[in-house]
DNA sequence: ATTATCTATAGATCTATAGATAATGC
DNA sequence: ATTATCTATAGATCTATAGATAATGC
């Protein structure tokens, strides 16, 4: 029954890609241990000689999807010409709209990370911060200064935007919200 | 042990204002019937009979709650000489970043209440909307169409400011999220 | 007679731990 | 000998139901 010590670590890695994924698609108290563990395919029993608890397991998962999340940003960024709008049109599209469990953990848990631990919200908020400073080095810097508080704004803007478009069942009204807050966040940028 | 029928739907009616408030503090999945009756002074067993699932009492909750934010949007713009102004800047505060439970449904359960079922999210959208209609009447309509979008978009950034802010454990960092969606909520409505 | 609420409980699930097992690592 | 994972289980909690109780409403 025991397995190497590199294929537990790349068990453990699996596990906690695995968690970050359905954390955000069912919220940190919608999935328990066992289906956690089963995701990864191994049993409930082998969690506690990986992780301390599964607060420690939810501040892993949130790191890794803020920091997946992150590159993401980066890599939609240098393939684009137009960096800005590539990020703004692929955040603030039907498709990440409806993959919730690959999209932005803000929008997935964004109202869950508030009642987490410090533990969980630590990697959060270290997450928003290159966010920030993505959206920030994206700006045009011409004729606009306060970058930094346009980045925090278009962010807020986008997230709130994204939550919102998933609550509402009417679909015109949905994509209403997205493509409002693209259109915003454009003005924001060369303002 | 039995109440008389006036006094058995306030009962009905306490256990839905308490579960509006206790649903905002610790999530649809954070609170079990048993704290959710003992809130109201009542015992599990009485559950039951005032609603058909825990779902039920979700959804007509979430419908309570998002009316109360809609009638104090409505009271604080009626008694002030700027309305959007006052809108914009209660909501927008550290005050309101820390009455979670009072505060608006959509920053404190916008991520829980994406993944709840259409009979809940009905109400949290009929409320979005009536959200979208005292926004859209106080926009200043003078050199500025699209008043529809923008009261979308000014929705969507004052809600996710309200949850990051809620997130980020740094004060400062958490103070100008607010600041900076306030300053680019007014530019929206002026441009 | 009806019924709102109570106590009690069923059956499922949750987090966490204990002890057995079998393969690794020395 | 050590240890990663397994099965099994403790103890708490969850939603939902059953039956008793006592006050209302006819």
């Amino acid at each position: 029954m025991r397995v190497s010590r590199s294929q537990a670590e790349q068990n453990r890695q699996t596990v906690i890609d695995v968690a970050s994924r359905l954390f955000r698609e069912h919220g940190f108290d919608g999935i328990g241990l066992k289906d956690l563990m089963k995701g990864a395919g191994l049993t409930q029993g082998a969690f506690y000689k990986q992780f301390e608890s599964k607060d420690d397991l939810a501040a892993q998962a949130s790191r890794r999807a803020m920091e997946h999340a992150t590159r993401r940003w980066s890599a939609v960024a240098a393939g684009s010409p137009d960096p800005l709008e590539a990020v703004i049109g692929l955040y603030l599209s039907t498709g990440h709209r409806e993959e919730k469990m690959e999209g932005c953990p803000l929008a997935a848990l964004g109202s869950d990370a508030a009642r987490q631990s410090e533990k969980v919200r630590g990697p959060f908020q270290d997450g928003i911060a290159a966010h920030l400073e993505i959206l920030d080095e994206l700006m045009p810097r011409a004729e606009s200064p306060g970058t930094q508080r346009k980045a925090m704004a278009m962010l807020s803007l986008m997230v709130g935007a994204v939550t919102i478009s998933r609550i509402v069942r009417d679909e015109e009204m949905s994509r209403d919200f997205l493509d409002a807050a693209a259109g915003e966040a454009r003005r924001i940028a060369t303002s």
